[in-house]
DNA sequence: GTGAAAGCGCTAACAG
DNA sequence: CTGTTAGCGCTTTCAC
């Protein structure tokens, strides 16, 4: 039975179709399907027939027939933007987990934060006539996403919210969030807080900014301009505005960063500065990683409940059709750890 | 154009299709299929005008329809063990890079390391008719590859070798890693070096262990068998061991963890049993995850290189038919940091 | 260069 | 209960 083609079959004949099994078992083509549809009945005498000519033939049945008859692929399609970012994959798990309870399958696309890659990919799960699709969006592509939302693709986002689109979003409060990180800075003593953040054009960016500058605004405190930084998510932009940051004639004593990957870059950009955390400068951020609780201190961060976001997102993008839609928003929770400390103190917080 | 029903179309209508570009376009339908799958040659004048008319009806072809007739899918299958882990993140990471270079989708599945989890999705992917699998499989189901494989999906295992399959495989040289890991312990005169790893019936478990005995071998120094634990790799049963491995009435001076899971686990119980690394305990481990170089003091890692594997991997699994594939076998690179230390001195390695 | 026709593997009526 | 039939949307000969 075995043979040393490395895995492969030629696999020249052609694959074991209902019909063969149909054949095998003297039946009729529609009780086989009726066996595995598991609709309408068979006699258990049938039945048996049947199972046992499909398991000597070791038949399958095809989800590609089923699909185009039923005209439904049980597939969603999910788009992050890099799924070896943990959040990413907290949410992909929360994802899956969901998915796989309702017998739904997951195509996975990285868009890297690439508006034409993501165009691609919107493209490529249409095609596949996917039942949904859960997408952190660039924010470009207005025209691809109304488009396959028109042919009846469901659609929710992540994340970030897009104008104009009539798109369903799930969000976290990053205004609340970015709020409480700076209130508490503030409550510390600190009046110099730099800010490292994403593209305002976000939801995300534009929000925690938003509540980074009202947490100055209730205690009367002015925003620093020139400490307020935005860039992209990558590596090494991150660490380079880190770094422009730290630079500052009258550097920050204290930094809020907005995502883990940000709140990486700042971390090492300090270290390599040879400045230590808390002591010379605070550092609080987004995401409750594995590596905030892991360092020397540990990080304070509002954490996103990454996977029960996942979780809700399928629920939205598979809801009964018909059944509105409502966007949601996800509370985030402060942990408290040790790397912010007060200004003109010598104690830690 | 818009309304309000939260993303969702009600969609009443049939999807538009090739026949109705035809028809609207005063074609056959055999030439709208020319136009888009790119094959043959219609008249520039011709082509216009289906492509006018597939713009105006919002027309975009279905893979079901062209997968079913060509039999074929242009999707893979990835089974990972648990995605938001950085190092199959990255792994994946690599699989959709060089899938949609191909233009091939991912299904992503996590199997939680349950062997029971994994036959529910070797079936799934299995009617989904595939074109491969990537799987780093649960050493369970052997029926279920033999299965697939059978019906010509073409499958990659990685990280683990499986007998009597004839199924290629991508492995790290897990016994050179490792033994390396010990033999750099020993050289700095260590000789209760603590082992921490996963069950030996995994390739992986079982080619780590090996190397580290063979190292203590290679030196003539015994393998204290109280100081060998193999767990699984879940957060708690990881933690729950290496707090084991700690509390062993002579503890060990220096420690190996297989993984960064239990890398991560052996970290915090050191750290909740108040001792300190490397003055007190030595710690290395495989997985160079970003936590590692982060914390205080960075810890020296043997590091796989996740992403070429998973690129890599889609190679060998979109392999051209009748194409033999070779397994693989890729080199790891050990990065030296600060978490270790000689035994008997006070200065640092 | 183009149209007509025959299916790919399955489901869903509809008779019997 | 079960067999027959007509497609789902597309590709692919085969004539014209």
């Amino acid at each position: 039975m075995s043979n040393a083609t490395g895995g492969r079959r030629e696999n020249g004949g052609k694959q074991t179709t209902m019909r063969d099994v149909a054949v095998a078992a003297g039946v009729g083509l529609g009780t086989v399907s009726r066996v595995f549809s598991n609709v309408g009945s068979v006699a258990p005498a049938t039945r048996e027939k049947i199972e046992a000519a499909a398991r000597e033939l070791n038949f399958r049945p095809s989800a590609l027939g089923r699909d185009l008859k039923r005209r439904t692929t049980n597939n969603i399609g999910l788009i992050v933007t890099d799924i070896s970012n943990n959040f990413y994959g907290e949410f992909a798990q929360g994802v899956l987990a969901s998915a796989k309870e309702q017998g739904r399958h997951v195509i996975l696309c990285a868009s890297g934060e690439d508006p034409e890659t993501e165009r691609e990919y919107i493209d490529l799960l249409v095609e596949q006539r996917v039942d949904g699709i859960i997408a952190f969006p660039t924010g470009h592509n207005l025209d691809s996403w109304r488009s396959a939302r028109d042919l009846g693709i469901n659609i929710v986002f992540a994340d970030r919210e897009l104008p104009d689109l009539d798109i369903p979003s799930i969000v976290v409060d990053n205004e609340a969030g970015a709020r409480r990180l700076t209130e508490y800075l503030l409550a510390l003593g600190h009046s110099r807080i730099g800010y490292l953040g994403g593209p305002s054009e976000l939801t995300s960016g534009g929000q925690r900014e938003a509540g980074y500058r009202q947490a100055h605004l209730d205690v009367g405190v002015a925003v620093k301009e020139d400490l307020v930084v935005r860039t992209r998510f990558t590596r090494d932009t991150a660490y380079a505005s880190a770094l422009r940051l730290l630079e500052n004639p009258v550097p920050p004593t204290a930094l809020v960063a907005t995502n883990n990957v940000l709140g990486e870059a700042a971390l090492t950009a300090i270290r390599d500065r040879g400045l230590s955390v808390p002591d010379d400068i605070s550092l609080v951020m987004f995401d409750d990683v594995p590596w905030a609780n892991l360092v020397e201190p540990p990080i304070t961060v509002v954490a996103q409940p990454a996977w029960q976001m996942g979780q809700s997102a399928t629920r939205m993008v598979l809801a009964a059709d018909g059944e509105k839609v409502q966007p949601q928003t996800v509370k985030t929770e402060m942990v408290l750890r040790r790397s912010a400390r007060p200004l003109h103190s010598s104690a830690p917080a």
